[in-house]
DNA sequence: TTGAAAGCGCTAACAG
DNA sequence: CTGTTAGCGCTTTCAA
């Protein structure tokens, strides 16, 4: 229906192949030949077609990002940080959210169709050696947020390291019983990272690992969410002993523990410490402590690797890992404080 | 590099025609024929070339949704609702998000460009007619959300109904000087629309305007953010009679009102209350009163509107209109509450 | 500087 | 049920 470069070139007299030169502007083309061709191009309100370009070219001019649907705030950061990088190139983004973390396999399949994209990235996702090794057959540049892979660029945060300073920071303020919550053993690696980071924290401090103190949510999906954190807490709470301090997970998991707190008429930090992971928007607003990802710098970094590897395929494949930064609110203050200094946290 | 339907139809001893048909089986094989051809398939690893399907069946089973970059968490629910409704359809989906608001016409060109997408919807920008001619003549389906037009689809709340709702309750509350935050004068419908039911309800209620108590926040971009309701509230603050309500035009800004009120040693709504709108995430643990997009519902529904455009490109343009619903906490309770009864709101 | 023609990989009549 | 063939709209050698 719309006109095609054929409709051009004739009405232009002139073959389609100098109207592709002059919308491309690859080779010369004589200066009324162009002008001829643009105003007939005007007047017909031609615009190339983009799948014939695609075709012609084999280059979509495409990036894919494949996302998990749980990670809600995570995922629209690191997405804006990837337009940031995309603005100034001639790429565009189309993304595939996988409802539900078992069907991240065939969102990724379908992104990595040959003719699809030009590049892919995946967040928040493991993959399997199989997986890999598909992705790898595909040729698609690839690039891994979250995650590692020695096949390929990836970026990420050192959750061990992060959670480890939490926990490190939580016993120097003299909390002796500090639990964690965290997502189901069979666990994405950013938050098992963090449990080791948690456990190796609380072992080079010389303090047995307490499994009680422990509490994997099983909601679905993978316990990514307030009410999972807020399960948790009034398990926690209900121990012959409860723990004076939690290290969440993720925020969202804190904030819905800081809920159960606040129903059981309890405060953070006076009567329970807590801290998260990913410094989400709300954590600000509540006082949350916790730890901060660079997410929007992260989704930054992926498309300009992934850019990178589509100019030079065959570059050794990069692994950034970004500190996580500790952010002290109030949820999270010494031991010793007092209920006057410590702000109160509503809702 | 990979292999082509050629490649496949070759191996198999069979035409392209026939290796077509079993990958789409609109017509029937042998049965026989089809598994040979599956097994050869499977044993070269080879997909359908996208882009070349695309050309061939003029249709690129992609839609585009075009974001301005501010409206940062209501573009992130939206987009949501609308994966929601593609999961099961076989469509995919392409952001563009427009750094700027007024690059946002570029974007929409871009994603309106022939097979580029199946579809386009372009989320809170208003259109100018010259801009509705061009979408139009472009012949794509197109869907609205957050703004009208005659020719589209279109979803949207209903603001001026909500910010009358909200003002209404105010005064019931017993407030007497309501303000409002709102973006710049030439601002896009919605913050328009509620600064319009603002004043209708006031002017109903048998109160005047007070120009003094409208604050129009300049900051880039159009205001939509927090720094832009903290400079606001303290600009309504240093009046010679500061208000004691306050319907801030968006979340966003009645966040960063309650955080001036708080560095101020002000309480909501003690001192001042507030109600802002959208009721975004962080809203909910904050304890700010809102009026309630159903922002999932509508990318849904718009993504469902576009499908049946697709699929009927003659229907008559629909127009819908969601209700905004008052959610009542904290940062607004009757004006003769006490403090014992009313939740501090910390941070 | 320009045109002719082949090709990108797939689909869809139309015959058989 | 299957093959032949002509596109889909654009790009790009290769000649002229």
């Amino acid at each position: 229906m719309p006109p095609t470069i054929y409709d051009v070139a004739e009405r232009a007299k002139v073959s389609t192949a100098t109207v592709s030169r002059v919308f491309n502007n690859r080779t010369r083309v004589a200066k009324d030949t162009r002008e001829r061709v643009m105003k007939v191009a005007e007047a017909l309100g031609y615009t190339p077609h983009i799948s014939a370009k695609n075709l012609a070219l084999q280059k979509t001019n495409l990036l894919a990002a494949v996302v998990p649907f749980e990670t809600d705030f995570f995922y629209a950061q690191v997405m804006r940080g990837m337009q940031d990088a995309l603005i100034d190139s001639d790429f565009d983004l189309m993304v595939y959210m996988a409802p539900e973390k078992r069907e991240t396999r065939g969102q990724l399949e379908r992104a990595l169709q040959p003719g699809r994209a030009d590049g892919v990235v995946l967040l928040s996702a493991e993959l399997s050696d199989a997986q890999a090794e598909m992705v790898r057959a595909s040729g698609q540049p690839f690039v891994l947020v979250d995650t590692h892979h020695s096949f390929f660029d990836s970026i990420s945060v050192d959750n061990d390291e992060g959670a480890y300073d939490a926990v490190q920071r939580l016993l120097r303020h003299g909390y002796q019983r500090i639990a964690h919550i965290t997502v189901a053993p069979e666990a994405p690696t950013p938050a098992r990272n963090r449990r080791i980071g948690y456990e190796q924290a609380l072992t080079d401090a010389g303090h047995a690992i307490n499994p009680d103190l422990i509490v994997y949510s099983t909601t679905y999906p993978f316990g990514f969410m307030e009410e999972a954190g807020y399960e948790a807490m009034e398990q926690l709470l209900e121990l012959p002993e409860p723990p004076d301090a939690v290290f969440a997970c993720s925020d969202v998991q804190g904030l819905g523990a800081l809920q159960a707190l606040k129903d059981h008429s309890l405060q953070a930090p006076e009567d329970v410490a807590i801290v998260g992971f990913d410094d989400i928007h709300t954590s600000r607003h509540v006082g949350l402590s916790t730890l901060r990802q660079p997410m929007r710098e992260m989704g930054k970094l992926a498309v300009r690797k992934l850019l990178q590897r589509i100019a030079q395929p065959s570059r050794t494949p990069s692994k950034t890992v970004f500190a996580p930064e500790y952010i002290a609110r109030s949820t999270c203050g010494t031991v010793t404080g007092t209920r006057a200094t410590a702000a109160a946290v509503a809702l």
